[in-house]
DNA sequence: ATGGTAGAAACTCTA
């Protein structure tokens, strides 16, 4: 079973490169991020005729997760339960015994900000959502866009980043104690190429330069950790015309 | 030096 997840940065901008993707890729699910789209204008029909269901968690302007599936999931959950959140950031369903989760940690702007102490908040709501589903699927795979590069060796200038927006020490130790019940980071399984990113500002020519960050992240409850057999972070994408300003990570589960 | 670019939307916000 290979899992995919992608911050396309606009769903109906990206749709060709989607399509192009998954064409390409043939993933039995992939969760999207920053859709920024309505349920209403999700183009749904256009990713079943390339064979993918799909449920969407939406909003118009920002925001907004998606799961894409080859064959149609169960269990929906739309949002983390019991935290009011106004802004869509959380969809997860079942998939053949696998619970999938995607999700959109919020940005947090930077340091010492309203939106910075949002994204704590949020991190809290997620890390006590997630330990009860830990507790009722064994099998729970959580991907997407966490807004936080772990250690230095996710980020190309870690000096010039420390104390800044997506490697602050309080947002790594959420992701930390986040990881503490029990997850695995899917990338950190297998031998990787050094300054492996996934993200990469538009601005001041950084994909080029290789100025990213390692923040998109698959995360793999432990009896789908024994079952990885690879993961990886599809690069090339991001070289493209069009690109979304983040890459494709993927991951392949063993089916037995 | 607080720049630069991309997207949605509406003359500004978010990332």
């Amino acid at each position: 079973m290979k899992v995919a997840t992608w911050n396309v940065n606009s769903l109906r901008v990206r749709l060709p490169q989607l399509l192009g993707w998954l064409a390409a890729h043939s993933p039995d699910a992939i969760c999207l991020q920053e859709t920024k789209c309505e349920d209403a204008t999700f183009p749904a029909a256009e990713l079943a005729a390339a064979g993918y269901c799909s449920v969407h968690n939406g909003q118009r302007t920002y925001n907004g997760v998606a799961i894409l599936s080859r064959r149609q999931g169960s269990g929906v959950c739309r949002g983390i339960p019991r935290f009011a959140d106004e802004q869509s950031r959380v969809i997860a369903a079942d998939f053949d015994g696998v619970r999938i989760a995607s999700v959109y940690v919020p940005n947090g702007q930077s340091v010492g900000s309203e939106k910075y102490a949002y994204k704590l908040r949020w991190f809290e709501a997620l890390e006590a959502w997630l330990a009860s589903e830990l507790a009722s699927h064994p099998r729970l795979a959580v991907l997407g866009d966490f807004n936080v590069a772990p250690e230095d060796r996710d980020v190309h200038d870690p000096a010039a980043w420390e104390g800044n927006v997506l490697f602050s020490l309080p947002e790594r130790a959420a992701l930390a104690r986040l990881m503490g019940l029990g997850f695995a980071d899917g990338f950190r399984l297998f031998d990787q190429p050094e300054k492996s990113f996934t993200w990469w500002d538009y601005r001041m020519g950084a994909f080029r330069r290789n100025m990213g960050l390692r923040i998109d992240h698959a995360l793999l409850s432990p009896e789908l950790a024994g079952r990885l057999v690879a993961c990886g972070v599809d690069k090339a994408h991001r070289g493209r015309e069009k690109a979304s300003d983040h890459a494709p990570v993927w991951v392949e589960v063993s089916d037995s």
